[in-house]
DNA sequence: TCATTATTATTAGCTTAGCTAACGAAATGA
DNA sequence: TCATTTCGTTAGCTAAGCTAATAATAATGA
């Protein structure tokens, strides 16, 4: 590994940081955090799914993800149902009002990063367009579930 | 603002969570999470600092940052300072441990980032360095300190 | 001068989000 | 059948963000 590894490594990982601080600013509007809109959208778009499925799609450990659906049941935004064939599995999905909810809050809060990306230069704008494409493709493990 | 600035700016937002959510499990090593390193850095190469500054540049509220020096001192990284002219302020400066431990805890943080990197086909090697360099410039506020 | 106002930092107390350990319920399999 | 495994939850810890309130100091102005 060369130390320009290294260095992109880096930068990748102070960006991340300063991006989330920025959009976090917006979160009392929306009442939606980052987990629960990154978690509410696996949900939305990935169908019924259960907590172990959950929990490795959004790489954390079950307990965080158990927590969540319960603070998004709370909020009428999912729904849970026992799967028949094995009752130790609960299938978890999205409701009307939940999928409502995760495209504005989503839209809410990526609104202060559009904004900024809308008011670059053209060029600028261009390149940054296409490293978050880059970037998309690099955030997810290989063996992820949604790449 | 476009469709396409929106889409760019949730890409950006996507995978930011998921890069530091990947990073931090290897925290439990290096003993120094994400705010830390950051703000650590900040001490180490902005000088003698203010707790109102570091928050500015940290982009959080004052309390969050006089929590965190706190623990910084405690664990002997950084040192205080009050000012002789205006003996409301403190300056934060980074100790000999501190800088040690700055480098060497960023090096383990960014490790996992590094290696993936490493391992990338040429091409996308080099798209996601010129992702990187990109968002740097990105993620940083126009009137940042840093910037 | 000295009373008021502004600034700097801290404390207290709340929330969210991560973790491990321990556990109950259900399925599996020897 | 009974031991083991799997799925999910609960309990309890830590870290990191926030607001509101407060103490100490500086700056201002009547």
């Amino acid at each position: 590994m060369s130390a320009t590894d290294r260095q992109v490594a880096d930068r990748l990982h102070s960006a991340a940081i300063h991006l989330l601080r920025q959009v976090r600013t917006v979160d009392s509007k929306s009442g939606l955090t980052a987990s629960r809109l990154s978690a509410l959208s696996v949900i939305v778009f990935g169908g019924p799914i259960s907590i172990s499925e959950l929990a490795e799609a959004e790489q954390v450990r079950p307990p965080t993800i158990s927590r969540l659906v319960k603070e998004l049941e709370w909020e009428g935004l999912v729904s849970r149902q026992r799967d028949t064939r094995d009752r130790r599995i609960t299938r978890i999905r999205a409701t009307s009002k939940g999928r409502r909810l995760l495209l504005k809050g989503r839209e809410r809060r990526v609104e202060k990063l559009a904004e900024r990306v809308a008011g670059l230069p053209p060029e600028e704008r261009e390149r940054v367009a296409e490293a978050a494409a880059t970037l998309e493709r690099f955030s997810l493990p290989a063996d992820h579930p949604l790449s």
